[in-house]
DNA sequence: ACCGCATCTGGGAGCGCTCCCAGACCCCGC
DNA sequence: GCGGGGTCTGGGAGCGCTCCCAGATGCGGT
């Protein structure tokens, strides 16, 4: 069972040249939408194609061009620190969808602690003609090594190791801001926020945004407590603030996952949410919308995130001018019961 | 900054050879790990290829060559039904690891409902040697369609469309077996659970193990509610577990996604748990150590099935004989605070 | 001594494309 | 009329490998 298709199957290049009436240098060309093409000679090979269900040989495209046809998805896991799940299956759908009908092919490689060099070298090596790096953790080199090289790069997520590699991001900070402002415009005194870790841009962007929300109204920016997406820490954190502010009225937590943990401890002191403390979390992770009570959360779409991602890299590699450095997305309030 | 990296860059296996003081025959041998070599010649190549830094070139060796040197990794989105990010990210670690340092590609495709034909052209097109294709959805054609071209496949997660396709599943069955086990361990009398859909495999072994751990019993197994691996259908099935059964004392979750939803019911109604009612639930996400209580749950260990999933590929492929047509691995109790 | 077979080696065809070059043809301006 | 473009076309080299074939060498059995 394991073969029987012989080496290459299907019809070849030649074949539909001679089918259509015209020579393989002429279907090359309509395959890869060159100009100097009649009208005539491109409908009667598109009709060739579809007659034979011909599909380009990819390894003899790469070998021959100039380019690979093919694009690598870096998932970039430095450290320990592990991708957050619900972020990549919405990225990826994103990629995938923006993908469709360009004749390039996704290759997925992860960055294990172990295979540093290997990786650059096989990325730079010819393989593909540009990458998607997903690294959540900010201070990560690899996306910088990797620009540095001069293969054509998007990262997703701003990376906090400088240069200026483009990237694609959610407007953490507007998100943020906004957030604020809806608790402010709730006649709320004492805002809080469970902040991300340091190292990642995400955690100090929407970290950003709460302190301008509450520094456009004059309002203190002391009630800080870092913590690292999980919901244990949410919790911990929770309870530090609680000890250090134990009237304050409400909280943004930088992520649902963390909400979840902060809203157990608020409801564990017998704090009502969101008559006593209002939360707002984001993400909008199906964890927001199921909570008790339901999480006003701000919202990101992540296949957007995926599609943008993938559109700049490969707009890029067309050659496209002007092309902007990087694109935040716009992020939404979603407004729920917790605030 | 598009470009500049020339056509294709770094040596050639002529160079190598020309360095070992071998023919490229011979360094292709070695690379391709044939017998038939001596081991001086073995030896000078493999210093070589050190030396230079050389790293074959994938689309020659696809073009030249009668395979591919890359496996598709299919995620199957059957219908509307999101693929679990959780599950996700585990089992795609799992499978790189097993793919390392084995010059194989991985090629990431998603089935989109618009193209079905396509994916099978593609796959089926000798771009690829054969597919780890991973659907939730039990009934998904996909599977047994791509089978019976031929190409090599392993599935992951049992499908329901019947044929002999080899997967890699964890034991729901048998995790759900011992989940009951417990409970009746535990002296519970009225066990109940609720199911995942009827259409996912998944779904359906963990009730088979519910069932054949209460029947082992003579216990009565009328206390099924399917629901949808969402924490808000969690809920509702909790909802009417208790209206068929106020009494009940245990109830197995067929994943701590929907267990969440079922405990926030429970303790809403006033039952202390694991004191009035023992909830076990499936997965071990993270969700479960995090909930209140803390969830005893099932647990999977997901690298492992991607391990597992792309070892059993490779072994087809390098035409390994008496290979299990599938796999099922162990699944194990994890005691926390519910049950 | 011979033949066989297993081991090791190099040369060269050719995988299916793309890209370059040369040429045919047209329409324009002078 | 003729030259200089732009448009369209086909032929063929060659991308970097693998695979086949032919040949060289060694070692056993008869």
């Amino acid at each position: 069972m394991t073969d029987g298709r012989s080496r290459h199957p299907g019809p070849r290049i030649e074949e539909v040249a001679r089918v259509a009436g015209v020579s393989k240098s002429t279907v090359s060309r309509v395959i890869n939408g060159e100009k100097y093409v009649s009208e005539r000679s491109r409908q009667a090979v598109h009709r060739a194609i579809a007659l034979l269900g011909y599909s380009p040989n990819h390894a003899a495209r790469t070998l021959a061009g100039s380019k690979a046809n093919a694009i690598a998805l870096v998932i970039s896991e430095q450290g320990s620190r592990v991708l957050a799940d619900p972020f990549f299956a919405g990225v990826l759908r994103g990629v995938h969808a923006e993908l469709a009908g360009q004749h390039v092919q996704l290759l997925l490689m992860m960055n294990q602690p172990a295979d540093g060099q290997d990786q650059v070298a096989y990325l730079t090596g010819g393989h593909v003609d540009g990458a998607l790096v997903v690294s959540l953790h900010g201070e990560d080199p690899l996306p910088r090594t990797l620009h540095e090289t001069g293969l054509p790069i998007v990262v997703g997520g701003r990376p906090l190791a400088g240069g200026a590699v483009p990237f694609v991001d959610s407007d953490n900070f507007t998100g943020a801001l906004e957030a604020v402002r809806l608790l402010v415009s709730l006649d709320r005194r004492k805002i809080a926020t469970i902040a991300g870790p340091r190292d990642m841009a995400v955690g100090m962007d929407r970290l950003s945004g709460w302190r301008c929300g509450l520094a456009e109204h004059g309002r203190s920016v002391d009630l800080v407590v870092h913590s690292d997406f999980t919901p244990e820490s949410g919790a911990g954190a929770m309870e530090e603030l609680l000890r250090r502010a134990p009237d304050l009225d409400a909280v943004f937590v930088a992520a649902d996952i963390m909400a979840l943990g902060a809203l157990r401890v608020l409801q564990a002191r017998g704090y009502r949410i969101p008559h006593d403390v209002a939360v707002v979390g984001f993400d909008d992770s199906v964890l927001a919308s199921t909570a008790v009570p339901p999480l006003t959360t701000v919202r990101q779409d992540l296949e957007q995130f995926g599609r943008t991602l993938t559109w700049r890299l490969l707009a890029e590699l067309a050659g496209e001018e002007k092309l902007p450095a990087s694109v935040l997305l716009p992020t939404s309030l979603v407004r729920r019961v917790s605030a």
